[in-house]
DNA sequence: GTCGCCGTTTGACATATATCAAATAATTAT
DNA sequence: ATAATTATTTGATATATGTCAAACGGCGAC
């Protein structure tokens, strides 16, 4: 899961003034320090924990006859966690992996799901985020449905530059949906 | 949109017993039969309604390159709506054309709004609703990324098998990201 | 029933992308 | 710094899927 926006953004901020609400959150959160390789998530596992990227990147994945799937890149201020398995209790489909040594929030799945029935405009921030990650889905589907290899990396450059700066090619590819080779190529012709 | 679970329907069914909400409901609602070919939400234009199917068809899709590509199929009990345009008031991306003649409930979007407000349980199937859908992006994102033509149609075939039966190839073809060419020879190969 | 219209199937060929293999280039460890 | 590892580029070839065109089939209008 990832996604944030403006709107979600100044919600936050202006719940994080109540000192109820701001105490209860830190005392459920825990900051951590992840080195780079470290799995937040295995597949396969239940999602306990909800992590909150402050710094650095996560790459999110599956594998599929032994090779890697990339399914999503987050960076900060993004949110991390399987949305599946975190709601239905049912085994992660995918793992998550740190790019790179990386500053994180975390608060465990069930302290949250509290944490939003205690107070109302933190279940509002979570529908929120629910419609604008469910958006993000769609308009990533219509980009991996109907596109070719090149529009669909131009397009990852145009809107999300920062992981084409910073992710090595052959994560990148399996995103797009492509072989390394084919990115490459890609890159090269312009 | 669309996007129906057990869970949501029994929470439906439960607040509907309450009167009051029963009748606010059904005072916002309209039953309106379409036909074969009626638009219910046009391409450009923002989505001012919500539809839910009581029976028959609906197809999303828009337009790329002067071709139609199929992003959903939606039957009885499924919601209509672009989840893009009525929440944030923009042109919907996409347009929903009746498949075969459809008795519809019809709820402003705006009047569902007052209504999730009025009713806590109406908010609450609401964000299940849009848990349930995100899901379900995930589950068909990953299809599209890195399955092969004849994958996603044996996926199709047995995750929906609905749709193979009732709809005309050239949408499920595009549905799968393919041309109906090939989807044709698929199924002659098996 | 016959005609005409769609939707589907089939064929020949073009093209994008994958695969396998090797050569460079860039990082990391020693 | 040098070696060792890892990431990227490039090349030759294979394959899946697309494109264009024609034939076939079912089904409603008349």
């Amino acid at each position: 899961m990832k996604y944030q926006e403006a709107i979600i953004e100044e919600l936050l901020t202006t719940a994080f003034q109540d000192e109820t609400l701001r105490n209860a959150y830190y005392e459920a959160a825990q900051e951590k320090m992840f080195k780079k390789g470290d799995l937040l998530l295995e597949q396969g596992q239940i999602c306990r924990y909800c992590y909150t990227l402050l710094s650095g990147a996560v790459r999110g994945f599956y594998l599929k006859d032994g090779r890697e799937i990339t399914t999503s890149f987050c960076f900060a201020s993004d949110v991390v966690m399987s949305l599946e398995s975190a709601t239905r209790l049912t085994p992660s489909p995918e793992s998550f992996e740190v790019l790179e040594d990386s500053l994180v929030e975390v608060v465990s799945v069930e302290k949250l799901t509290q944490l939003r029935a205690q107070f109302p405009v933190l279940e509002k921030v979570w529908t929120l985020s629910m419609e604008a990650y469910a958006i993000w889905l769609e308009e990533r589907l219509a980009s991996l449905q109907f596109a070719t290899a090149k529009e669909r990396y131009e397009l990852l450059l145009e809107r999300y530059p920062q992981i084409v700066r910073n992710v090595q090619l052959s994560h990148i590819a399996s995103y797009l949906g492509i072989t390394l080779e084919t990115l490459s190529r890609i890159r090269a012709k312009g």
